[in-house]
DNA sequence: GAACCATCAAACGG
DNA sequence: CCCGTTTGATGGTT
């Protein structure tokens, strides 16, 4: 159950040591995409070095198999010795790990280049884990690039994107030739016990009796036709623990309840919206999973509070931790479980508050969606009516009293507190359903009653955006403008990229600098083959005159993704498949068919833009809800095997490489078995030819990820590789994907760089870790945690 | 502590 | 597209 990749780096040192990452899988079980474990193993014998050599695998020393803590981390975790592991044998290591920025261990000194003799205002303070956000301390001299967490992508910091990019693209040079890649699979030992059933994967817990009842279940060949009352419940526990478990809320503590950040919040709609899906999708097909109920937003949301997974609980004035102005929501019960506005239908959430001895509610957030006669026009000023008034069964209008939240309005009034604004916003794409915006906190300047037009006496709140917050509400008013042609786009340099090839258009946008554009390239829609991907099979395709649906069990197209559509009616990714089977030439539903969603073109506006630091990256002016398709990789397709090791000797920027790994729901899949490896070597070149994805940067902490798709016709399949956003992307948030890794390492200084360039044809992106490493009696010291993002 | 109630949901059908 | 119906969850109140 060991490597699938292996890379092999040789360094002139002396003596010469060479050593191998393995990535493993059975690590990843468990844990979050963004983290892994990785071995490093010695080589025992040295090789022709400074070539391209490469090394035999005769010459392994299995017994010399070592365990560091993730590479990949957003924050480094430092390896507790005892019983940290559950995936290793403990033994002696010779790996020392410390944080680069100390405590050191006796006789382990801060090094290269975090260590600077010159530099007095060296940071040691073992409290910042050495990568928050003060990346600018560390002293690399003129051409070493400053340590950058590997979030930064997303806020980048101004001193890790100045003057850096000259030093990485100078040290790709040499990285790259000393890379020697090696193909063979070092373990042939792989557990085959995994099993996929019913479209999700098992999930190794040894501690859930539920799983392992399931497991034992003969039931389940009945093809779930089983009407047992306690039948899906097995079902649907056994899928809210794998994702917990994948998402590391398996185990939820009061503190992390009480009190989120941006990680537990991101994962926990991240689960969220995953087991909704999930549940849409078996809702759709009711015979299959007789029980489920509908509305699986509320579903989901009450799976995972039952389970104590949410967090935020305790109710607060001002922002909430996790959770930034400009974030977008697709349901209430996201805002619920996350603690930005707990009540899940009532607008006014509000909290009671010690006033000497006296309780007094006080406003904490409120839900502006259009129920009542809001006014918002403005943009930083909300004119918000009370609640109450109204009875909803037969819609009898009275007055509002001075009563729940309108009398904590009038208070928050009085104590002049912030009170939070969620803006709610019509969905253009789903004509029913809203997207809330949260706005930031706003502060009640007056408040009045008046008569509504039944003459009824309705409370009115004028709240004003407190002055500094991000562009968030205003900003979806300005976008909404731009489509309007009310205003226009700054810094548009083609207003489509596409010349009306797409539904929608594509702009080239420049407001940093005066760059007139990328290279030239051919706009093209979809990827194009020179050839059939495959030829072998044989498939006569769906007779679904109106369009494949859901429930239709003699669908080929459906049986072929384990019995569901894998896409929502509204264009969603439902399905947890790592292949994902379209409707094809042989099909004879029609173009506009649920099942053939990456053929259908552009859902969403996008914009080409110039970054401040990483050239050109992609956009969307619209919001994307997770799963959402965005666009297919567009290319010529090109066979693996006539390029070199990494593909980049033809200079050529614009790669997409399907064979690599990607992190993203892997962790969701029972990978023992090999399932979830794409075992389709495509490779796409988009240099000459493509579409808005060849923009699209690279992020350890991405917001987009990538299916294969397969499209048959009659004898022959092509593969396509189409993306999706993981998380609710708000407009504007740059669109960026993990482009899978290779890990080099590399004598530097004084110490080994463990470095990670991320796809074959991109300079180093990120480096990485801190070891001190104990070899032949010479001991080396490797930097911590720093990224580099090069742009293209 | 249980039951009830109020509430700017969301999906669906006509 | 608007409207009503249905199915609902949470949190506060009774």
């Amino acid at each position: 159950m060991e490597s699938f990749q292996r890379y092999y780096v040789s360094k002139h040192r002396n003596p010469p040591v060479v050593i191998s990452l393995i990535y493993t899988h059975s690590s990843l079980r468990g844990s979050r995409f963004v983290q892994g474990w990785w071995k490093v193993r010695k080589l025992t014998s040295s090789y022709g070095l400074g070539s391209n050599s490469n090394p035999s695998s005769g010459s392994i020393d299995k017994s010399r198999v070592l365990d560091l803590r993730p590479l990949r981390c957003l924050v480094p975790v430092f390896p507790n010795p005892p019983g940290m592991s559950s995936v290793t044998t403990p033994q002696p290591s010779p790996f020392v790990c410390t944080p680069p920025t100390g405590p050191f261990p006796p006789g382990i000194h801060p090094f290269y280049p975090f260590f600077n003799p010159n530099d007095s205002q060296q940071n040691l303070n073992p409290n910042t884990s050495g990568v928050s956000n003060q990346p600018g301390n560390h002293a690399f001299g003129n051409s070493i690039p400053a340590p950058v967490p590997l979030n930064s992508f997303r806020t980048p910091t101004p001193q890790a994107n100045g003057g850096t990019r000259q030093s990485v693209r100078g040290s790709r040079g040499h990285t790259s030739e000393s890379v020697v890649v090696e193909d063979d699979d070092y373990d042939d030992s792989q557990n085959q016990s995994g099993q996929h059933v019913s479209g999700f994967s098992q999930h190794d817990t040894e501690d859930d009796s539920t799983t392992r009842k399931r497991r034992g279940r003969p039931r389940k060949s009945n093809a779930g036709k089983s009407r047992d009352e306690h039948g899906d419940s097995f079902d649907v526990e056994s899928l809210v623990n794998k994702f917990l478990t994948s998402f590391k809320l398996k185990s939820f503590d009061d503190v992390r309840r009480a009190n989120g950040d941006k990680e537990i919040v991101d994962n926990i709609l991240l689960v969220y919206d995953l087991l909704r899906r999930r549940l849409t999708q078996l809702e759709e097909v009711k015979d299959k999973s007789p029980g489920i109920t509908r509305r699986p937003d509320l579903k989901a949301a009450s799976l995972l509070m039952t389970k104590g997974v949410r967090t935020n609980n305790t109710k607060r004035i001002g922002h909430v931790p996790g959770v930034e102005v400009g974030d977008i929501f697709f349901f209430r019960m996201e805002l619920c479980i996350v603690g930005l506005h707990a009540p899940s239908m009532a607008g006014i959430d509000y909290m009671n508050m010690k006033i000497t001895v006296d309780e007094e509610p006080v406003a904490v957030s409120i839900v502006s969606s259009g129920g009542y006669d809001d006014l918002g026009d403005d943009g930083d000023v909300l004119i918000y009516s009370g609640q109450g008034g109204v009875q909803r069964r037969d819609k009898q209008m009275f007055d509002q009293k001075l009563e729940r939240g309108n009398l904590a309005l009038e208070k928050s009034l009085h104590r002049a507190n912030e009170v939070r604004v969620i803006r709610g916003i019509k969905d253009i794409t789903a004509s029913t359903g809203k997207i809330y915006v949260y706005d930031g906190v706003y502060k009640i300047q007056e408040s009045w009653a008046e008569k509504n037009n039944s003459g009824c006496n309705v409370f009115k709140y004028k709240l004003v955006r407190v002055p500094g917050q991000p562009e968030a509400f205003a900003l979806w008013k300005s976008i909404q403008q731009w489509k309007d042609g009310t205003a226009p786009r700054s810094g548009v340099i083609l207003p489509d990229l596409t010349s009306g090839a797409e539904p929608l258009p594509v702009t080239l946008v420049n407001d940093v600098d005066d760059e007139k554009g990328p290279a030239y390239f051919t706009y093209i829609r979809n990827l194009k083959y020179s050839k059939p991907f495959s030829t072998s099979k044989s498939f006569s395709g769906c007779q679904c005159i109106g369009g494949c649906q859901a429930g239709h069990t003699s669908c080929p197209c459906s049986q072929r993704n384990e019995g569901y559509l894998p896409y929502s009616s509204l264009g969603v990714l439902l399905t947890d498949e790592p292949l994902i089977y379209e409707c094809g030439e042989a099909c004879a539903c029609p173009p506009n068919c649920r099942n053939r969603m990456s053929q259908a073109g552009l859902k969403v506006r996008l914009e080409i833009f110039k970054t401040n630091d990483r050239g050109w990256g992609l956009r969307s002016w619209d919001p994307i809800r997770a799963g959402g398709f965005i666009c297919e990789y567009a290319g010529d397709a090109t066979d693996k095997s006539t390029l070199g090791d990494f593909g980049n000797d033809k200079g050529d920027n614009y790669f997409f490489d399907a064979t690599r790994s990607y992190e993203w729901l892997e962790a969701l899949h029972d990978d023992s078995n090999g399932s979830t490896k794409v075992p389709f070597p495509l490779v796409i070149s988009a240099k000459n030819n493509g579409n808005g994805a060849r923009f699209m940067n690279h992020s350890c902490s991405p917001n987009v990820f990538w299916k294969p798709i397969l499209r048959e016709s009659a004898n022959e399949s092509y593969l396509h590789i189409a993306f999706f956003a993981i998380r609710h992307i708000p407009p504007l948030q740059e669109l960026t994907f993990d482009y899978g890794m290779i890990i080099v390492l590399e004598a530097l200084g004084e110490g080994l760089i463990l470095s990670a360039i991320n796809c074959s044809f991109v300079p180093v992106r990120c480096l990485f870790y801190s070891i001190s490493y104990q070899a032949l009696g010479f001991r080396y010291q490797a930097a911590s945690i720093f990224t580099q993002f090069t742009g293209c």
